[in-house]
DNA sequence: GATGAATGAGTGTTCATTCAT
DNA sequence: TATGAATGAACACTCATTCAT
């Protein structure tokens, strides 16, 4: 079971992350000092320096490194060829809410730390772009009624994320029956 | 323009009042210091505790003296009776919209501060509540179809919430179209 | 019952003392603030320096006037002449004893206070000395056995002021005969 | 003289102790500041924060590492088998007595804060007790006359202890032999 | 006399960061 | 790698004192 150095060093690493994640979550960015997240993680203050640059680098390392963003847009990059709207948005909804909960103790922290609140910003437009986009095309394909696909877009995505985060999350499919009544009741039958 | 003692005390209040919420929504309530906020008002922090227990109990008085609240209770609890559903959301959505327009600065703090976050969390269960049950009896009264009131609640003030506060507001009527569009093609008639 | 401006004023000085005592018997001389003095006498801070140049002087005050150096000094200076030196010793430490009893918080502040600390060191060292005279006296005139008057001086003394300040006071009377035992049972008989 | 990390660490912990019984003994625990406590020890006063949790838990951390009253309850505990009273009191008391001598700075410190006037003023009513019993066991076995021991102990005790802080000590060897005239002198012979 | 707003220097304490070991 | 001693700058907060009203 001996681990290598390099494996050692990495497991150090994923460790203080974690403890990072915990603590962040916990008592939020400005609240944790060095000393609580080295302790969390079973280290010195000193060390945690030699595998982050900072208390800084360490929130940015867990938002790219932690972070649900790409899965996120792998999920709404996916090819939706030949599935009915309904079924894809109630999919696609149903996954990003999923990922929501996941990863609580990460929402968590974007919400208490400046930084992470702009990239939070930053996701939240792309999504309803991502989505918007979709709804839109379905529109030119005559398979949804036409609408202002940006709004429905804010409202699917805004919709999830509150439901989520305030605690009482939305029952998705009925989300999408309640924007698109006939199309759901289409795939129902 | 001479000012009494007292009068000269309240304006100071006010103006450590309204310095305070400037620097809260630019640096965050930790990230804003004590002589931060007494500089922003022109005064010595010593003064600050004159006027305050602590920065705590300013955030506090922040919250209950300028906050938005009150206002939007007084604006769900309305008596609607009478006019069509549509035009009810429309304009109470609006209002909503434009009380988080205008108290743009308080909100920042909602999101940077632990305790006005559960504030904003009750605010947001409350309000959803009440648009529900608006909802649920004009379904009653057979003005809207039946549906799923408590996730349409969500919905609208989620969609609200989020255009406003991500910068991209979204279009009140045109949200309402969406999710009641018979019912709001009988309004534009 | 109206008062004179001179009694009036006279009045709010001799309140501010005795507030002053009890709160800085209660909390020591650098545990109260200005603002705790004041409010126990039901003053605004700024009166408090109308009356006195400063904390400081206050304190000074209340040792100068409610000071019972003064009394004890009397005592210790009576004249004794015909009186048996037993009758006047148990006399002179009751008195001493009471004295203190009467004085409990200015003994406690004479704890807290530097200054203070000093002047309760000078008036020991006058009342071991004046007692020790008197012992002297009584030696010479043959009515003492010859012994070291000083040291007896010190422990009547010290007894006495030990036993009260540490809550168990001593009995006077068997403090004194404990150091003249023949001396006493005459005074029995 | 290279020292370990570890021994270096124990130095600073023991120099911060030495230096924080000067200067509590000069200015009294509320006199010294932090920064005054630092600066003695040649020190930053962050640093003290890293040997001690607070400015409290340095004064506790004096009182128990540098506090004589262990040595005390040893020398009142002593088996004094065999000998004759005259001759342990008069040990003990000078044992007392120097005790007190040695201790100066910290009996200063006792005078000055509150939890530490009150673990004085325990030990004196311990040594009382102690000291009282011893005499009540000579008594009994006919050893010395019939009296009041505990007026007596408190005598004794407190002679010594006001002898010494007011700066006059006492001659232990005087002391005993007042109240104790016809014992002493057997000895003597 | 009496108020309380205002100050400036100070308090004890925290903390991100560095670095000799 | 890993430690924890050490720092310096900041922090929230207190307080004796002054003075215009």
């Amino acid at each position: 079971m001996a681990k290598t150095r390099r494996e050692q060093a990495e497991w150090r690493r994923e460790k203080l992350l974690d403890a990072a994640l915990d603590v962040f979550a916990d008592k939020g960015v400005d609240g944790a000092s060095v000393k609580d997240l080295a302790q969390a993680a079973g280290v010195t203050p000193g060390l945690l320096y030699h595998y982050f640059d900072s208390k800084d680098a360490l929130v940015h390392a867990l938002l790219a490194e932690r972070g649900f963003l790409p899965q996120l847009r792998e999920l709404l990059a996916l090819d939706t060829g030949g599935r009915a709207a309904a079924e894809v948005l109630t999919e696609l909804l149903g996954a990003f809410d999923q990922l929501l909960a996941d990863n609580a103790r990460l929402v968590a922290l974007f919400f208490s730390a400046g930084q992470a609140r702009t990239a939070l910003g930053e996701l939240a437009a792309e999504g309803q772009l991502l989505i918007g986009d979709f709804l839109a095309a379905r529109v030119a394909a005559g398979e949804l009624r036409p609408h202002d696909t940006r709004t429905a877009a804010t409202a699917l995505f805004a919709t999830v994320a509150i439901g989520r985060t305030t605690g009482s999350p939305v029952d998705v499919a009925g989300l999408v029956e309640l924007l698109y009544p006939i199309e759901f009741d289409l795939r129902k039958k």
